[in-house]
DNA sequence: GCCGTTTTCGGCCCGACTGTTTTCAGTCG
């Protein structure tokens, strides 16, 4: 996300958190986090869309915040937020991250006993204090020691790898229990969002209770959080939260679509039920004032009561899909089978680990036929990047590799740094010597949006660039984006007939889903590409897949679903346009 | 504060679990 959003989504979040321990009206507060979810989601420049006087136009922003966001570009903040943040203490906000806490009770520590902070909380809870106050037990006590606890042992998110690894173990776990019906994955991993929370599975059973106790008995579960017939909690040992749901199997479509979320898509979906004069939650359809249950087989089922195509999960954030759904109008989205070939995998010609033809066999095995090998050019010394003689050597390799092994073709390709200034780490003759080229940013992240914008557009004007690599950068809860603005980046790209990387390594995910539907709009292509370094990381793709799908990106909007001969057609074609 | 098939005012999704209290408020998703 662009520096910018992640502001307006921060203070608007914070405003929020505010207003509630300040006690002001729910829907006020509501209001405020709608909003820094909608900017979230927006995938254009947040700056130009307020120089065009178009904020109004996302839904969810109305006068009023239109013009904190306003105040946020050109102050940095606006009136309100800093109002409140004079009345609390950013420390009191901070409790609100202890489980168990929220507004109501942040406000009573604060207010009733002046504790101010985490750290005054847990002594007050070591020394009894707080369980002398009404409203607070010997169990409140607990719990909040516990959760600070956790707090300081584990971040609360996860990558979606990490997660979806656990919930692949405890799903085989679960399958082996003689009381369960029906057991899907739920929400955000199952919507594949890129950082997970928490791992929620649903499931249906005539023995809900025996189930429970059978998921709780799980040997990785480190403590049970809280244990219910529909609903149990625990905490696994590699400290992720699991939420398990039980209802009947009568009731498993509704509990599946409900526990899927996205929340914002979920309440869109009741309120336009409640329109139709339906009711809708996580155990059933019911219609008119009688509520009379309305039985569906599956999810299919139940979006067809609203005279909906069925919505992938990936779709499910309330972005337009439930609009789509009811025109009829929702993606084709790319699945894997749709991909011919991989086009960014590293060999030991660089930093990768295995040779080209281990590389080449496996991705054959992974059902490519082509496989671009794109190692580091020079200034990567890191990375061992090639010099001139590397390369020729490498070139000549290829060729005998091809004449060698069946089914599988090798494609000559690099991943050329940007340099500073734009230019490219090798001169043009020798970017003419691949098949196609790959440019991207690994030095000097941090000189700003400006710069690092023109930066990246100069290097897209190169007549040989073809593809660009992770653009932003980020590696996932662990390094932030470098400052650039891709709004502009994806224009230049579409003027210069460039595609964008949605690089699937688990760790960039890089371009972000949110910018997807901007792709599409300016016909900008994207590759899947696993940035492999290893032979096992070649499906790697399976997450870009998650990714692309999740920005309502189509086989055809996607490069390596094309055989290889049309790749390079479309390379070629492209480089002619851009000498033109 | 937002929004409109209930349309410029009045409603805004809905239910489970926990802890503390004895009927419910707070938290969470």
């Amino acid at each position: 996300m662009a520096s910018l959003h992640k502001k307006i989504v921060t203070l608007f979040e914070e405003t929020a958190d505010m207003l509630e321990v300040n006690n002001e009206n729910p829907f006020k507060v509501r209001a405020f986090r709608n909003a820094a979810r909608a900017v979230e989601g927006v995938g254009k420049k947040i700056e130009d869309m307020a120089q065009q006087g178009k904020l109004e136009e996302i839904n969810g922003v109305g006068k009023s915040i239109a013009e904190h966001i306003q105040d946020i570009i050109h102050h940095g903040t606006f009136p309100e937020y800093q109002k409140l943040h004079k009345q609390i203490p950013s420390e009191v906000l901070e409790m609100l991250s202890i489980p168990g806490v929220g507004a109501k009770k942040a406000r009573t520590l604060w207010k009733e006993l002046n504790i101010k902070s985490i750290k005054a909380l847990e002594h007050a809870c070591h020394k009894h204090l707080v369980s002398e106050f009404s409203g607070f037990g010997k169990k409140s006590e607990e719990k909040i020691l516990a959760g600070i606890e956790g707090l300081k042992k584990f971040s609360d998110l996860f990558r979606f790898d990490e997660a979806n690894a656990e919930a692949a173990k405890l799903l085989s776990y679960l399958k082996k229990s003689s009381h369960l019906i029906q057991l899907e994955l739920g929400g955000s991993l199952r919507r594949h969002k890129e950082i997970c929370k928490d791992i929620d599975l649903i499931a249906s059973s005539n023995k809900p209770n025996k189930l429970m106790d059978y998921f709780v008995a799980y040997p990785e579960v480190a403590s049970v959080i809280n244990k219910g017939t529909t609903k149990s909690s625990v905490k696994l040992q590699s400290g992720i939260n699991v939420d398990l749901r039980v209802v009947s199997d009568e009731d498993f479509p509704f509990a599946l679509h409900h526990f899927t979320g996205s929340k914002e898509h979920n309440v869109a979906l009741r309120t336009l039920a409640k329109a139709k004069g339906f009711k809708l939650n996580e155990y059933g359809l019911f219609k008119g004032k009688k509520e009379i249950f309305v039985s569906c087989k599956n999810e299919t089922d139940l979006f067809k009561h609203f005279g909906m195509d069925f919505i992938p999960p990936e779709l499910r954030e309330n972005q337009g899909e439930l609009e789509a759904a009811q025109d009829h109008a929702l993606p084709d989205l790319v699945t894997l089978s749709d991909l011919k070939g991989v086009l960014h995998c590293h060999s030991t010609y660089s930093d990768g680990k295995n040779s080209m033809e281990e590389m080449a066999l496996a991705a054959k095995d992974e059902g490519f036929s082509y496989i671009g090998i794109t190692d580091h050019s020079h200034s990567a010394a890191y990375a061992g990047g090639m010099k001139l003689a590397d390369i020729k050597r490498q070139h000549k390799e290829i060729d005998a590799l091809n004449k060698k092994l069946k089914e599988i073709q090798i494609l000559k390709g690099i991943e050329v740094d940007i340099l500073e200034d734009g230019s490219l780490d090798y001169k043009n003759e020798v970017l003419a010597l691949f098949d196609f080229v790959i440019a991207s940013v690994h030095s000097r992240f941090k000189m700003g949006e400006k710069k690092m914008t023109e930066r990246i557009c100069t290097a897209l004007a190169s007549p040989y660039v073809d593809i660009l690599a992770h653009p932003t950068g980020r590696l996932l809860l662990e390094r932030e984006a470098y400052e650039v603005n891709l709004a502009q980046v994806i224009e230049c790209a579409a003027k210069n007939g460039v595609a964008i990387e949605m690089n699937a390594n688990p760790r960039r995910l890089d371009i972000d889903w949110r910018y997807g539907k901007l792709l599409k709009e300016k016909k900008v292509k994207s590759c899947i590409s696993p940035d492999a370094h290893s032979t096992d990381q070649l499906d790697f793709c399976n997450y870009g897949i998650g990714i692309a799908r999740k920005g309502w990106l189509e086989a055809g909007d996607i490069l390596n679903t094309l055989s290889a001969d049309a790749l390079l057609k479309h390379f070629s074609q492209m480089r002619k346009k851009r000498r033109c």
